[in-house]
DNA sequence: CAGAAATACCTTGACAGGCGAAGTATCACG
DNA sequence: CGTGATACTTCGCCTGTCAAGGTATTTCTG
């Protein structure tokens, strides 16, 4: 991965809700999209996924339910709540208010 | 504070890296400078901070040296080295590159 | 002068999130 | 039958953050 996980940590979550509110989805699909958008640039780790879906469903962002494939390997899917997008367009928010944060802190020195 | 640390989190060493390149400079001084810019919206809080001297010293990205006040207390000063700009650099770049990504992947999505 | 507040630094221990590694199960292909 | 893709899960380590506590000096205030 060319991107340290340090910079992504703490979007984790908010990359999880944005796939979700799209559409229902399951780990495996919401991976293989996240490596599109990103040409290959990025990826979760599987344990990272599911640690996350865990975390996101203890916290009542998200439901799952098993998919009613009879071929393949099992699926389970996660279905954003509402409460999910509250929670997803805070994040996204937050994420406005701290880049630009960042922006200010990181940048040269202007002045001098 | 305002700004979830998670968010800043894998850019505080770069944020003390740019405060650095303006000038030499001491803890608390640049924890101040960092509230100043962001008007109190951000701080480091010490011990995250201390950590990051140590952790930029033993990386050969800063040196760091005591200040010869004659009155006040002792400051350690920092002073970034040829390999800390080069890190800066090279760190701001990332930023911009994780900043693309992140927007990608947390974006709604346009279509549909 | 006593006490508080500001300046300035440092350490310890706990916690959370990311992730390497390993395991389970199904299906397709040759 | 072995390999690889799909798909999910758990365990334990590592790293960065930070609450809490400590030290020392100076200045301000009554």
């Amino acid at each position: 991965m060319s991107i340290a996980s340090d910079m992504i940590r703490g979007h984790t979550d908010t990359i999880i809700l944005a796939q979700l509110m799209h559409s229902d989805s399951y780990g495996y699909q919401i991976n293989r999209a996240i490596q599109e958008k990103t040409r290959g640039q990025y990826e979760l780790k599987e344990a990272t996924l599911y640690t996350a879906f865990r975390r996101l469903e203890q916290t009542g962002c998200i439901t799952s339910y098993w998919g009613d494939e009879n071929t393949g390997a099992r699926r389970r899917y996660y279905s954003i709540t509402p409460q999910g997008m509250e929670a997803y367009y805070r994040m996204v928010a937050e994420w406005e208010q701290s880049k630009q944060l960042i922006q200010t802190l990181i940048a040269p020195e202007s002045g001098t």
